[in-house]
Order: C-alpha cells, then sequence, then structure tokens
DNA sequence: ACGGTAATACCTCAATTGAGGGATTTGAAC
DNA sequence: GTTCAAATCCCTCAATTGAGGTATTACCGT
C-alpha cells in the first residue's frame, strides 16, 4: 500500500513540486498538502498519515510548533523536517518536539525518497552535516575547567550540586564546616555567582560536575 | 587518494574478511586490523588513518574505551563502531567517547562503503534503528509532572532553578515574599527534598523544569 | 630562599532560608 | 450549597548561608 504522505511548505512552488513529484510515483501518496502549521493536529487526526514533511520557516504557527502538534495528535506519524537550517538551536528544538527525521532541502530527490522510506520503516533519515551536529552534541566537550577551579573546589562543587549543606559536605570530605565555607566563598566568584543556589545551576546546567 | 582505514575486531575471520573486501576497491587501503585496542592510540599517530572501524566486544580493552583513545591521540580520525549491540547503554558510552558513527555487523557491504565515504565526509552513519535510538533520546517525556506539581508551583521550581532568591521570585512573579516561600514549602515534600538546593538538583537532573 | 597557590581553620554580622503555625479568596467539583 | 484544591498573604524562631575578614601549613617553581 502506498505512503500516505503530508506537506507544510509555505513556498507554494515548492509545495507543489513536491507534490508532483511524490504523486508521480506509486510508491508515494501525497493526501494532502498546505502552507502553514494552523490546523496541523486536526488534519493529522482526518488524513491519518504515515509521514509529513514539515517546513520550519512558515508564517504564523511555524514548523517547530507544527512538530509538536502533529506528534501530539498522533504519535505514529513520522515527522520529517524538511528546511534550509542548519543551526544548533532551531535543530534541537525540532528533535525535542519529537522530529524523526532532519533534512536539508538541498537534499537530491533520489535521497528524499529514499529518506521517506527509511523513516516508515523506523529509521531516522538525517543529512550528514545534520547526523554530525546531532552526534557531536554527545561530547560533553571534556569542560577542561573553564572557571580554573582547584581540585578540592571542585569536590565541593560536586558535593553541593548533590544538595548537600556545606555541613554535610564538611562530614563527606572530612574537613571542617568552616574549611567547606571557605571553599564556596572562593568559588562562588571563579563561578560569576553569588549564591549556592546560582552555583548549583550553573554546575548543572553547564555540566561541570 | 585512497581513504585510509584502520580496522579492530577481534574475530579473525571476520577481520580478514573485512580487509579482503575494502582492500578489493581501490577506493580504500586498509592500512593495519589489530584483534584488540591495546596500543590503538600509537598505532593511529603511526598509521594517521582517515577511519577506523571498531568493534566494541573484544578481550582486554573494548571498543568503547577503544574510541577514546583513538580520539584522543588524533581527533581527525573518524571512529566508526561496528557491533552487533543495540542496547541504549552501549551505544551513548560510544557517542559520549566520541564516535562518528555507529553500524550494526548486519549493515550490507555496499552501506559499510557508503557509511566510510560519509564519515571522510563529515556525515555521521548510523544504521537506521540507531538513528532512531539517537533522535529519541532528545524527546525528554514531558515529566508528565511525576511530582503533581500546581501550575504556580511549576513556575517557582523554575525561577528557583535559575539560582533565583524567593524574593527575586517574588518580583518576577508579581506575588509577596511570603507567598513564594509558601510555595517553597510545599514544593519540598512534593519532591522528597528537604531544601532549596535538594530541590535544584532534582529540577535539573530530572529535567523537571 | 622566596613568592605563589592550595588547603586548612576560625570569627563576626546580616540576610536568607526551613519549620512550624494560621488565614483568606476563588473557582471548580459534587 | 458545601467541599476541596490552588493561590494568596502574614508571623515567629532557629539554622544556614553570604560577606567580610585573618591565619597557618605545605608544596611547587625559580
Amino acid at each position: 500500500m502506498a505512503i500516505r504522505i503530508i506537506i507544510f511548505e509555505d513556498n507554494e512552488r515548492l509545495r507543489n513540486s513536491l507534490s508532483y513529484l511524490l504523486r508521480s510515483m506509486p510508491e508515494y501518496d501525497v493526501v494532502g498538502d498546505y502552507p502553514n502549521c494552523r490546523d496541523a493536529a486536526s488534519i493529522t487526526l482526518t488524513l491519518q498519515p504515515d509521514v509529513a514533511l514539515m517546513d520550519i520557516d512558515m508564517p504564523g504557527e511555524n514548523g517547530i510548533k507544527g512538530v509538536g502538534m502533529v506528534k501530539e495528535a498522533r504519535p505514529e506519524t513520522a515527522v520529517i523536517m524538511y528546511t534550509v537550517f542548519e543551526d544548533d538551536e532551531k535543530l534541537f528544538q525540532c528533535l525535542c518536539a519529537g522530529a524523526n527525521g532532519y533534512l536539508l532541502k538541498k537534499t537530491p530527490p533520489d535521497k528524499l525518497f529514499e529518506a521517506i522510506r527509511e523513516v516508515v520503516d523506523g529509521g531516522a533519515p538525517m543529512s550528514p552535516s545534520i547526523a554530525r551536529r546531532v552526534l557531536n552534541s554527545f561530547q560533553h566537550a571534556k569542560t577542561e575547567n573553564k572557571y580554573q577551579l582547584s581540585t578540592r573546589e571542585l569536590e565541593v562543587l560536586q558535593l553541593l550540586s548533590k544538595g548537600f549543606s556545606a555541613k554535610v559536605i564538611a562530614g563527606e570530605l572530612n574537613i571542617s564546616f568552616e574549611t567547606v565555607r571557605s571553599h564556596l566563598k572562593n568559588i562562588y566568584p571563579k563561578l560569576h555567582v553569588n549564591c549556592g543556589k546560582e552555583a548549583i545551576a550553573k554546575a548543572l546546567s553547564e555540566r561541570i560536575v
């Protein structure tokens, strides 16, 4: 049975070309195409598509919102982003919203066809440069002590980031309460923060610990 | 110029087959193959390969260690994991260690060839089921309010997690200082913590915010 | 031998927080 | 119409923390 596809793309010429191209093959069936995501949820529920091709830059609700709408309405529909954007910001927003693939518009048609087949088979097609970005995001950069913390200061910060009080940290490290407080007072300016809570927030969100 | 490849694979028959297969094509040059990662660092420095094919399950240092060794010795060498393992644990360990690709051993030869070309061109070849796992890891599950926090409590916790004091939070939300303290007192038992620092640690590490 | 850094420890004071209360209003649910 | 949860606000008291010091020991590099 043909793969049911819907397209969200504001550029009319491109949208029509895509529709025409996909419809020309018996393997694919474009069951709807739209210039914006306004009714993405209800459209998805009505048409029950296997795949949604989603542009990002559209008037009104953009494609990032669009992914969320489609996925919430019908998680089985696989969403492939189809965009010119290559920046990390938009990329990871789409992935967090549930996108199942991410293709750049420079992708040649045969790769696009392959990607649609792949996503239906449970894969996650990505343009090569996108895949590289995604994998790179896992290397937490080894923060290599950006803030010049000493060994002991790092230990104190690690325990602080578990929510421990100065007293408990002192016990854990077998040093005095006042020493811990001294370390904390030295840590804060190095992290450019003013209190323990900010320090925890920074340590955890920048993976210093 | 031919792509320089090294192979780490403890199964001798498979290692020899791979070498033979790749050497049969002028496009590829297998400059070394080894049954373990013991000297991966020095080998990499000596042979200056473009690509390393890396098994995971090997005697001695396993392939996860191996990725780290190769990448530390020579970051320009692209490492492709080549393994039967499909579990998240090993997968994400490899990615964090710096792997540039992840292929399952069931990958047909033509896809393997393509993957090697792709990784040299700056891509990140992955078997479809692997790519899907990687993308899924970005959907932080929308924690669906495991701790039964009310809307307001969630807002307070979000601001707390930025390191704000009760006074500042009060200002941000346009409510009184004492109200914020009331919310905090209600939040702590719900999160099973005893103080703001623990709450921040929990909120950030469990992505409640 | 000297200077610098890290690690240790102590003191004081003001501010913030945690803990224990109590109290009112609103809107939704039954 | 009553009950209930959510959101608002106030009070007190003890503990913790932030800020401002000072001081000693040890080790490292020159």
